[in-house]
DNA sequence: CTGTTAGCGCCTTCAT
DNA sequence: ATGAAGGCGCTAACAG
């Protein structure tokens, strides 16, 4: 902003011209390609490159060669730690690759995610990640997929992380048997009566976990009441929200409560003890996700850690190699129980 | 990755001639000018468009124009909350101003960040905005100065968060005011023998929220002895690594830790309890930044509040409006001391 | 191996 | 108000 010439950058022009070779010449010299250059002359470019400062244009080689060397990555909200590492991962994945992620947040709007997936369709990314869970069955839903669809036949990939049933590449998380092997868990560890706080059912990260938790129950001849389920946010104040609701219950015939995603859980182990509910010696709790905060909440949270890193970089591997196939693929990431102070072996 | 025909995404010429009119009017139509077009033919393009999934290529505008409509955004690490809080205000920022943001992850490297400012370039970007602290006075630094002024020279504005000093627009977080403030409070509450967790001490934020720190015993004629500032890194770890190190010395003469962020007070938090020193009642301590989790452990985290979204809005904000100054600008943020429990009120 | 040239998709004067 | 045509920066045939 200081009163500097406002030039242009330097173009692969003024870098031949500098270097006294051809376009073709500087352009193979730099961005290399299947014809061999001269070293000398290579060196000569690269100098020239070097001395005017030289960086090519994205977009113009984008629309040379018909698609961006970009990801774009489309996440519920950055400042939740589950999309956050899911970001990092695909961001590394995507950098392996030497490409550059574009990122939208939806903020948990399905109508703003159809808009996003538009808008950065004019990226011409070379892959588009979805991530977060989306709303089954819906209009919105069907409108989604045609744009993606769409997206697809003119070249590019689409991967959608966590939602199955997608006609695309799906890195999914094996909601189902995490949420099972909790439940076994945690009747291992004594527990019989149980609540669990949800999100909407439409969700199906949510009902997923749900059902794998009632699967994981079932399989002791346990149940889990329907009264005892209670819907909220997917977020921190949704947890709170449910701590009151079930309190409002009463916790008597309660010993344990599933909250189906960690950020849930916390938001209800601050609000019971606040409301002078002790954890875990009035009631216990256990999340999933494995956030980082979960270790350092007292008591340490019993989750299950998904390795959510690596599903966003999974998804990039699995966007670069879809050419190497000729259908969908699904990669399934599972997680594994980790138990914590907030559900201890019961007497 | 079905057998779908793949096509190529429909161009503005499509469009045209769809709606039978010529390229400069569907242009006009779909992304308005200056110039008028009649009502019905602009109806009529819009149609067309809109039948065939049109979507304008980005890059072509860019290319066209110049400049693509993107925020290019530097960060540390995205899975960290301090920057995954500040991404969240700088693309909801972008967003109002309708561009789309391009993240990229240092990784805490110097030489990294280097490259990604120039790989970011390449996208020609309206605004490349750089967070994170870096390390001040070094080479590195004085290649990336370089970088960025030849940046701003083709047009593009740079924001810079949290680093003074630096010849470009910059959102200051008042990291000296903040770290006096809470040092008054701490001193307030009772405590008067403190040791602090920094990192190295070329880091800015570091150093100043030391600084700052000092500054507010010295109002009260107290010190922090050189020896008691463990400095490790700006982690969780870090402040892992501190902890084991203050163990090392004895901690008789100390009464409270200022830790110069709150994640590394988390590390620290947990670290104490593993090896059996209770916070508050064997020593207090308190971070800075105040994310999300500082609530939520056990005890609560002290901690200086800042409004870390606002500050990615805010460098937007600063941005778009660079071209109605002619001299940079600082926008200063500061913070709030957030007294919790793990500082209580001592006897 | 190097240079010439025709696009890629869009915007924007410049005519009409 | 509309259309024709040149140009943005780069790549990729195609010649040489």
């Amino acid at each position: 902003m200081t009163e500097a010439t406002r030039t242009s950058a330097a173009t692969l022009h003024d870098v031949a011209r500098e270097a006294g070779v051809s376009l073709a010449t500087a352009s193979r010299s730099i961005n290399g390609s299947t014809r061999k250059v001269n070293e000398e002359l290579r060196q000569r470019v690269l100098l020239a490159a070097d001395k005017l400062g030289y960086v090519a244009n994205q977009s113009a080689q984008a629309i040379a060669k018909g698609s961006a060397s970009t990801v774009a990555l489309v996440v519920s909200d950055i400042a939740d730690p589950y999309f956050s590492t899911m970001a990092s991962g695909v961001i590394r994945g995507a950098e392996e690759a030497r490409l550059l992620v574009t990122m939208a947040m939806t903020e948990r709007s399905a109508e703003r995610e159809l808009e996003l997936v538009r808008a950065l369709r004019g990226g011409r990314p070379r892959v588009l990640v979805l991530t977060g869970s989306r709303f089954a069955g819906t209009e919105l839903e069907a409108s989604l997929v045609k744009e993606l669809t769409a997206y697809e036949e003119t070249g590019g990939t689409v991967v959608i992380v966590s939602q199955r049933s997608l006609p695309f590449d799906t890195v999914q998380i094996d909601n189902l048997a995490g949420a099972r092997d909790l439940a076994r868990a945690l009747v291992d560890q004594g527990y019989r009566r149980f609540a669990a706080f949800t999100g909407v059912s439409s969700l199906l990260t949510s009902s997923d976990r749900l059902q794998g938790f009632r699967d994981g129950l079932g399989e002791f001849g346990l149940a889990l009441d329907d009264d005892r389920v209670y819907r909220t946010d997917f977020t921190r104040d949704g947890g709170i929200a449910a701590v009151d609701a079930m309190l409002d219950d009463g916790i008597d015939d309660i010993d344990c409560v599933f909250a189906v995603n960690d950020v849930m859980a916390i938001g209800a182990l601050s609000r019971l003890r606040d409301r002078g509910v002790s954890v875990p010696d009035d009631i216990a709790i256990a999340g999933f996700d494995d956030i980082d905060t979960a270790r350092d909440v007292t008591p340490a949270l019993t989750t299950v850690r998904l390795p959510l890193a690596d599903v966003g970089a999974e998804a990039i591997h699995l966007a670069l190699t879809a050419d190497q196939r000729t259908s969908v693929a699904t990669v399934t990431i599972g997680g594994d129980v980790v138990l914590r102070a907030s559900t201890p072996r019961r007497a």
